[in-house]
DNA sequence: TTCGCATTGGCATATTCTGCCAAATCAGCT
DNA sequence: AGCTGATTTGGCAGAATATGCCAATGCGAA
């Protein structure tokens, strides 16, 4: 954990906003010139502060029309079924995203498909067929209410 | 909704995983000479299917160390009560990431902090401030599973 | 003040972007 | 098949950007 100073939060926050912006305009922004700018923004990434960079989709433009939030139980917690039940949601494509969870549950996965009946298939196939799958937790979402936005950095 | 190709769902995928490709590099690895790939992805974007470019943040690095899962209940669905609260959790700047639920829960909130004890802040100051808030069950992760993953585009 | 270190700004070259036009491709029709 | 019109492509050239290098600047410690 590295210490950012007003600049280096600043950087952050433009290229969160728009990841695309060119160094001159980014320069521009945060009142540097583009030398300084340039390296302040490598050292970011050799630091591993910034992680890497996307282009964000609309899911239900290209035909992706569901979003569910999965959360899933396992029936046993040694170290080989975690590692297996996580690689397995590693490999699932319409697995978008996992996190593991302090609580009742053990993981939740966000999940994108393109209907209903793809996402039961999806669940007789994929999920279920995980071993040591205890239970499993579905909840749709009826849409976006805040989009993915910038980290609070202060 | 849009029909893609196979050389657009191949652009998609190259930007989701490196969203500051150059149009240059971009061209190479679909198969396109820069000037139709170029026109391609300004499509994209003038159709709303790539909506934006970001830079990704380890949250952890930048003294985020808590991710936590809020499901909220509201004691009333009115309109006006419903655009309140969805207000409210826009501005608020820990809140990341926010969906509309079907099932017992109206909202799934994603909330970074760098701490319990802000997180008890968030929790006593702005979520249960929210009017006509009726519930919160908090979740935390205890690390990612599976990051952000490209969109299963077939 | 003076030294030493980290950071900055400017410059020059290499790379990339991007609008324009002609060539190629493709679908539909006879 | 052959023709036609619409769409898409590739190449080219001027403009904009990226980026390595070096001298200058700013800042803290002694």
């Amino acid at each position: 954990m590295r210490t950012l100073d007003a600049i280096d939060r600043h950087i952050l926050l433009e290229l969160q906003h728009d990841g695309r912006l060119t160094n001159q305009e980014l320069a521009d922004r945060v009142g540097l010139s583009p030398s300084p700018c340039l390296r302040r923004v490598r050292a970011l990434q050799d630091d591993g502060v910034i992680t890497g960079y996307t282009a964000e989709i609309a899911a239900g433009t290209v035909g992706l029309a569901i979003t569910a939030f999965v959360r899933l139980r396992l029936s046993s917690h040694a170290t080989d079924v975690v590692d297996q039940v996580e690689e397995r949601l590693r490999d699932i494509p319409e697995v978008v995203e996992a996190y593991l969870l302090a609580g009742d549950d053990d993981y939740l996965a966000k999940v994108a498909v393109a209907s209903f009946s793809e996402y039961e298939e999806l669940m007789r196939t994929q999920l279920r067929a995980i071993p040591s799958i205890a239970g499993i937790t579905t909840t749709f979402a009826f849409g976006v209410t805040k989009p993915r936005s910038p980290l609070p950095l202060g």
